[in-house]
RNA sequence: GGGAGAGUGUCCCGAGCGGCAAAGGGGGCGGACUGUAAAUCCGCUGGCUACGCCUUCGUAGGUUCGAGUCCUACCUCUCCCA
């Protein structure tokens, strides 16, 4: 592939598919071809993990660090006390400054599986927003920087064109969320140096802020890059599956759901895919896109256990695979599936099925249960079951010690008496 | 402060003469077909100890045999006037 830039990081998120735009590419190319750039991708702190849609800007910092430039990870500490008003419809539940704290805990986690943290050149950084928005003086603030923005123009960002369309409140609080991103990227120039902002492509409005804010506030000039938004090729938006979002924690999702979720990727975007999310070579990518047929599975699993690896790790990632190969190839029980424990007890005296589906997670009602068993979809043991009234005792037991259940082709869960 | 409108099934959009578990989409789930894909077709999409019962239409009251629907107050939002 021809190479479009001189630097080795602009060329490789190029060839990847990670640019959607650039604030002035000739520049920043420039610049990092010449030294080591810092750069920086911020993170909301509204939930406990962060999830598929966010690995993006992560991947963007690993190939940041990669091609020999330094990363920065923001923590939204400060931000999130606000919440990001950007294409939404709704305004965000205000977060406690505890629950903002536990979240960026857990969030921290998977971060330092991803990037190299440490005091080096190239070595990443975790920084906190709250440790300086949440000194700020309001008055002192506004005058020094609420002067640079021009509310006719932030009323005019696509990124609040939705509330306001629908003439829906936008609060003053959130409409200052765009300002304290802009003064992020302002204040991380100073602290650190950094000099380019990247984020998913609902992030450039606010991250041109920053530039801008740069610019009048007499500082040097920055940089905005984003990504495209990951849809998948029937357009949804990627990210979702049937239990919320896909989580990067293994215990909000599981390493067998995520690898699950990777293996029915759309035919359309495996290559798509492997290049965003792996690490593997382009050169390995085409080969395997080159498979036709139902020879595309295959790619599927080599692209379901590279990001698992990323993600959880190799060992997680090698067992996701045998787990689905056993259930879905071989029709052999394997017992890593998800396991939910009853009391033997319990068992002895007689489960039932609906129950039984519940506690495995398989349904999420009575009702739900009911519906699946008579529309056929549920199985016990592999076989398919009828009767909604089925109790299910220590004669359905296998001789592995578990009773297998199932709702559709793919979704399988074990009940274990202990 | 004055005036006009809006809030519906806790995923979203959206109908709704006083008899409503509430039309119709989208999405999701399940089935068939396949390759754990897409497209297509079919079914399901409040809860329960289930021929019955319970909880749902911004909140709280009221009228009525009966209220999403009528009345009152309140909350939230939008628009116009001051």
């Amino acid at each position: 592939m021809a190479a479009k830039y001189k630097s080795d990081f602009l060329n490789v998120l190029e060839q990847r598919g990670f640019i959607h735009q650039i604030s002035d590419p000739e520049g920043l190319d420039a610049l990092a071809a010449k030294e080591t750039i810092t750069a920086y991708v911020g993170y909301d702190a509204t939930a406990t993990s962060i999830h598929i849609g966010n690995l993006i800007t992560v991947t963007l910092l690993y190939w940041l660090q990669e091609t020999g430039h330094r990363p920065i990870s923001l923590m939204g500490g400060g931000t999130s006390m606000v919440g990001d008003p950007s294409f939404r419809d709704d305004q965000r539940k205000l977060l406690t400054v505890e629950q903002i704290a536990t979240n960026i805990e857990s969030i921290k986690k998977v971060y330092s599986r991803i990037l190299r943290y440490g005091e080096g050149p190239t070595d990443a950084i975790m920084v906190n927003n709250a440790d300086w928005l949440l000194k700020l003086n309001y008055v002192e603030f506004l005058r020094d920087v609420g002067r640079y923005f021009s509310v006719n123009r932030m009323l005019s960002f696509d990124s609040v064109k939705l509330r306001l369309d629908r003439e829906q409140s936008l609060s003053f609080l959130e409409f200052n969320y765009m300002i304290m991103q802009g003064y992020d990227f302002t204040e991380l120039n100073r602290r650190y140096g950094t000099v380019l902002q990247m984020g998913g492509s609902d992030q450039w409005g606010n991250i041109i802020n920053g530039v801008e804010l740069s610019h009048k506030m007499g500082g040097p000039q920055l940089y905005a890059l984003t990504t495209p938004l990951l849809t998948k090729s029937s357009g949804e938006k990627m990210g979702k599956s049937a239990s919320g979002a896909v989580w990067l924690n293994g215990e909000l999702f599981s390493p067998y759901d995520f690898w699950q979720y990777f293996r029915n990727t759309e035919d359309a975007d495996v290559v798509k895919w492997l290049r965003i999310f792996t690490r593997l070579s382009l050169d390995e990518i085409a080969k395997i896109g080159a498979l036709g047929g139902s020879e595309i599975n295959e790619a599927k699993k080599i692209l379901a256990t590279e990001v698992t690896a990323i993600v959880h790790g190799r060992d997680a990632a090698e067992q996701a695979a045998t787990t689905a190969s056993a259930t879905f190839e071989a029709g052999s029980l394997d017992l890593s599936l998800p396991t939910t424990e009853v009391w033997k007890g319990e068992l002895a005296a007689g489960i039932g099925l609906l129950n039984a589906l519940v506690q495995a997670g398989l349904a999420g009602s009575n009702g739900e249960a009911r519906r699946h068993v008579q529309s056929g979809a549920v199985r016990v043991n592999d076989d398919v079951v009828s009767d909604d009234r089925l109790t299910l005792g220590t004669a359905a037991l296998l001789p592995e010690g578990v009773i297998k259940l199932s709702v559709g082709k793919k979704k399988h869960a074990l009940l274990k008496p202990v």
